[in-house]
DNA sequence: ACGTGTGAATTAGTTCACAGCT
DNA sequence: AGCTGTGAACTAATTCACACGT
């Protein structure tokens, strides 16, 4: 209880988590730009939030700011970095070499931000062997002897439709510690495996609500009229 | 003014249509299973999240449940389903075909939610005239003379790095009312289109830090011992 | 008795506004 | 003068609790 309590303190909104994250991103651009500092002001504008936003959202991670001139770019991305764990690079194992997961294995913004594969697993003999991405693709039945020594902490799973609860339930019992899903099974496990879900349908459909809310709504608008 | 308040009023939170999404897709399974009924209590828990919740995002689009039993899940399903567009399927097209874009026009989640490629473009000239999942790669320069005739909606935006603003630009201007965006640029246009940013790294990184602050949660807890 | 629909209460997240440092 | 850091005010989202229909 007291543990949830503290955790619940330290814990940042994940909304916050997510704007901290672009807001690193921008921290390394404005540096390859030669930009030295930066106000709150103009991180808002070019994150697409207020100015309070963002004071407030660095107010999490501490006082970064200097009254009077704004941000200091190299500080900021140098403490945002240590936040998100840019120390090392992580690394990560792939299971499932469809045609996601392949375009995942060789996705450059992964390497990019400091995640790196170390192995790649699938379930079709056919798949098995061949190489892919600079990795040789092995099979999911050999996941408990491989990962450990490979000290990957993070698994990526695009495995087809089913399947991956269990393959989620494998990777957690061998010492993965985050999951990004790409399977349309919404994970769940236990408190000390987080998991982000990234289902591309639903975002999709998403957009096909707003397509026809936009329409309702003009025809709305044209009965008032 | 009057038409923003109208909007305002009639526009549900965008956490609720993502709610609402997910409980459509789970009335899908649920009639696949044979269920007839089910309560908000039994759709929270697969939903993962309170039965109140569910009710209160239902009350949105009107209604639906019969009070002592429940809802009746074809009825959600298709109240749901229209909400959602899904009279007829939605036509999409594709522009950058690397690794991701092409593992995107072969998803199956896609066809399998009304939603149908019917065009592909890419700036490479070695790609353009090669077929990938039963279309042929246009030139982006086609995408004005293609577009309009096509009736396409929606558009998915896999390219690069640079780019993505004049193609979104570009299709905007041609009839897309959506898109679809997985490239890392984050996009702003007017409010006549709706604009859904996929960013994988960004989910990636979110990861790491709830990796890392796991990490300091277990240090801070040992040192209250 | 059961489960919805919904106002009221609570909690979370955002913006405002300004004191205080440079 | 300019811009941060932050309590206070406000707005949005979630949960509670219960009247009401079946």
């Amino acid at each position: 209880m007291s543990s949830d309590t503290a955790r619940r303190q330290r814990e940042l909104p994940s909304v916050t988590v997510d704007r901290l994250v672009r807001c690193h991103r921008l921290c390394v651009r404005l540096k390859a730009e030669g930009r030295e500092v930066a106000s709150s002001k103009e991180l808002g504008e070019r994150l697409g939030c207020s100015a309070s936003q963002v004071r407030k959202d660095l107010t999490w991670v501490g006082k970064l700011g200097r009254r009077g001139s704004g941000y200091w770019v190299s500080d900021l991305e140098r403490v945002l970095g240590r936040l998100l764990g840019k120390g090392r690079p992580r690394k990560m194992v792939l299971v499932g070499a469809g045609n996601l997961g392949s375009a995942l294995l060789t996705y450059p913004g992964f390497e990019q931000r400091g995640c790196r594969f170390v192995a790649a697993f699938d379930a079709d003999p056919d798949k098995v062997g061949t190489k892919l991405g600079g990795l040789i693709i092995q099979d999911v039945s050999a996941i408990p002897e491989v990962l450990p020594s490979s000290g990957a902490e993070i698994g990526v799973v695009a495995v087809p439709a089913t399947g991956g609860q269990w393959v989620a339930r494998v990777l957690a019992e061998n010492g993965v510690r985050a999951i990004l899903n790409f399977a349309p099974t919404s994970m769940r496990l236990g408190d000390d495996v987080v998991v982000g879900n990234v289902d591309l349908a639903i975002e999709l459909e998403k957009l096909c609500y707003y397509l026809t809310a936009a329409k309702w709504e003009t025809i709305a608008t044209d009965e008032h009229r």
